[in-house]
DNA sequence: TACTGTTCTTGAACACGTTCAAAAGGAACC
DNA sequence: GGTTCCTTTTGAACGTGTTCAAGAACAGTA
């Protein structure tokens, strides 16, 4: 069927439509909220019918995983840029998130109503869930680029925790900055700032061989959490 | 009005109404789960109309937020019982998660479909939101009292941040319990008794000398953390 | 052009949480 | 009893996300 159809200048008449309906919905989730959004009027935006909608998004949530991707996508174009200048551990974090968090600020109104979600692996919006797997794998692949590239001095059993910790590290500083009141969020980038240089610090001692008993008892740790779920 | 009233044996028609309606809300949730359960078949399982359920709770959550009540008053019970015979700081951290533990299994299902909010400080449900702020603080006391009874030698600057600290500590175990899939939840088990041990061993490394240049880092970052929102 | 199957579009209908105006009940006082 | 005022009860109605049966548009084949 893709053989003979001739597809109008690289979008097809359905993907534009998808497309009209994600664009008019991200508008509205950007300018009112989510919640304050309603599926009616993203389809009377996009100019087609509730139905429509829903033929092409099978829920509100859905449109939100379709940001996901879009945003996945955009952002590692900028963060491969933002990369090429950076030196050491905390230059080449700085950078990756720097571009999250100009990426996510104009969103930051609807994001906010998503992080309600965050903590239950359960709800495919997680950045938890089985459903964002592929988006959070590239995440962490680009984290242990990050350290290899570093060449910081890592204990060899810690290292493959490593790309995970930190992670959770900036899902954790995302989740903050959604919440911060403070004006401009300058209270995330203080955050931001002290945690970098509390990382960087931590790596140094975590190699220190009196700490060796402490270690041992992290990392047991860490291997108690990491073992995968049976799934039901 | 209160003067000449008669409360028949301890509670009066409208309470025991309430708790009618309470009751039949906590039995549904428990059996098919928070999402599962409508607020008709509430209304109807209590026996009285639709509206009556909304006149004594503002919202289907509101009735979670009596459970947050109910369940807080007789753990407190529970836990000061479990407390007499606890030895160590990790004797009675781990009296109090006991409890808390074993009062939580039976609604494991439906506080499942509320760790959703938990990141939510919006959220009332959240257990960091404004609406739980009472009961978040008699926790936070009895943290404080263990630390203290435990006599733990504890570095001045980071003593004021453990409750808090453990408070987290326990908030995040009870999420992975929530949404560990192992059978009999034996990873949660397993994690609660590594997670002690470490947290005691931590301590005691607190006060060691060379670690001072990092405990200084984590004490900034502590201190940036908890500066309190201006609540706009 | 006519036939056929697939893709897309539509708006009515449903179930849900929630709101609300109206009425019923009950207490206090005349 | 009658009147007034507050508390409690009721079910219809609303707005929402979502489903679905029906049809329109379209592509491929004869």
């Amino acid at each position: 069927m893709a053989s003979s159809t001739k597809p109008p200048a690289g979008l097809t008449k359905a993907e534009e439509t998808r497309s009209r309906i994600l664009a008019a919905a991200l508008d509205l989730f950007r300018r009112r909220g989510f919640d304050q959004t309603t599926m009616r009027e993203i389809a009377n935006e996009a100019g087609v019918a509730l139905g429509s909608a829903y033929y092409y998004f099978a829920s509100k949530e859905a449109l939100v995983m379709a940001f996901y991707e879009q945003a996945s996508e955009e952002m590692s174009i900028q963060i491969e840029a933002g990369l090429a200048g950076a030196k050491g551990l905390d230059g080449r974090l700085r950078a990756i998130l720097d571009v999250k968090f100009e990426y996510f600020a104009p969103n930051r109104l609807f994001l906010g109503a998503l992080s309600r979600h965050a903590t239950d692996p359960q709800n495919p919006l997680s950045p938890f869930s089985d459903e964002t797997a592929h988006i959070r794998e590239l995440d962490l692949q680009r984290f242990a680029a990050a350290l290899e590239e570093s060449r910081i001095a890592i204990p060899k059993d810690l290292a493959p925790y490593l790309p995970k910790l930190i992670w959770l590290y900036q899902m954790g500083l995302i989740l903050f900055w959604i919440s911060d009141r403070s004006p401009d969020q300058i209270r995330t980038r203080q955050l931001r700032d002290k945690s970098l240089s509390l990382l960087v610090t931590a790596l140094k001692f975590a190699g220190f061989p009196l700490l060796r008993p402490l270690r041992k008892k992290i990392m047991e740790l860490l291997m108690t959490v990491e073992m995968e779920a049976h799934h039901a």
